[in-house]
DNA sequence: GCTTGACCTTCCCATAAGGGGAAGCTTTAT
DNA sequence: ATAAAGCTTCCCCTTATGGGAAGGTCAAGC
């Protein structure tokens, strides 16, 4: 019930900056704020729901996208939760996803860290490793 | 002490894209390539290898920066492999931090989708779970 | 020798999810 | 009344990469 609040106000509440806030309306992803006489953007209860909402779904890394068909779906009393829950498995497969690609990366980086020297010769077990055999001519 | 290739030719052999071998010469990350009378690129052994290290350390998730500044020392006889480890030490931090984010993540979300129904009902843990309470107004 | 298709050139545009900042108007506080 | 702070729109920047157009070039086939 408390009365509406311009978007620096309702970006400090939400944690939302008012810059993405702004951007939010332009590709549809939220309603298009009230706005005073002369032109200012108005938050009510509703909006800052919404945009504490796209706070917490950016924290557990949904895309933008994602976020657009999980508001949707928040706002919709007919939906089914199986739609929800889809959407978020398929987050968490990208996120296994993820997490597996950059374990990769981080065994393998470690290793060859832990073949370099890291002293003030210039031979280095990193650099080595960096150029594919298959591209090493034997210098004639 | 094969013949030049042509840009597909490199990047057939190299993994890396026409499109992006222009753009890291664009950038000033390799040397501006050999041209034949036409006006067409040239990718002789030592381009290419610079070409295969740009691959490697894009596999390794180092940005073009940070490629920038290995293939320097790559091509500085005089480095100090200090240098080189400072730089992968530096990303496997970042390494480090991006998994514990996406495992932050991976914990929170798999806590609610098991929360969740996941059924044609339209009540959902995850739904439920996203908006703040600070912003949860007993409704009028 | 000419045509055709594959390849090359440059140039411009688009993506995701923001940030920076200018020019100008409004509101608030002194 | 004036100054500061906040709001508006508009435009540009980022990272790393892809798409595609318009036009020049090269090699193979006939």
């Amino acid at each position: 019930m408390g009365k509406p609040l311009t978007i620096g106000e309702a970006a400090t509440l939400t944690g939302v900056s008012a810059k993405m806030i702004r951007y939010y309306e332009e590709i549809g992803m939220l309603p298009e704020a009230a706005r005073t006489a002369s032109g200012y953007r108005l938050y009510n209860g509703f909006l800052l729901q919404q945009l504490g909402f796209i706070r917490q779904a950016r924290d557990l890394g949904f895309s933008l996208e994602e976020i657009q068909s999980l508001l949707r779906l928040w706002r919709d009393p007919c939906r089914e939760s199986r739609e929800v829950k889809a959407i978020a498995e398929q987050h968490l497969t990208d996120i296994s996803q993820k997490i597996a690609e950059l374990t990769r990366m981080q065994g393998a980086l470690a290793q060859l860290a832990a073949d370099c020297g890291g002293n003030s010769a210039p031979n280095c077990a990193i650099l080595d490793a960096m150029v594919p055999e298959h591209l090493l001519t034997t210098p004639a």
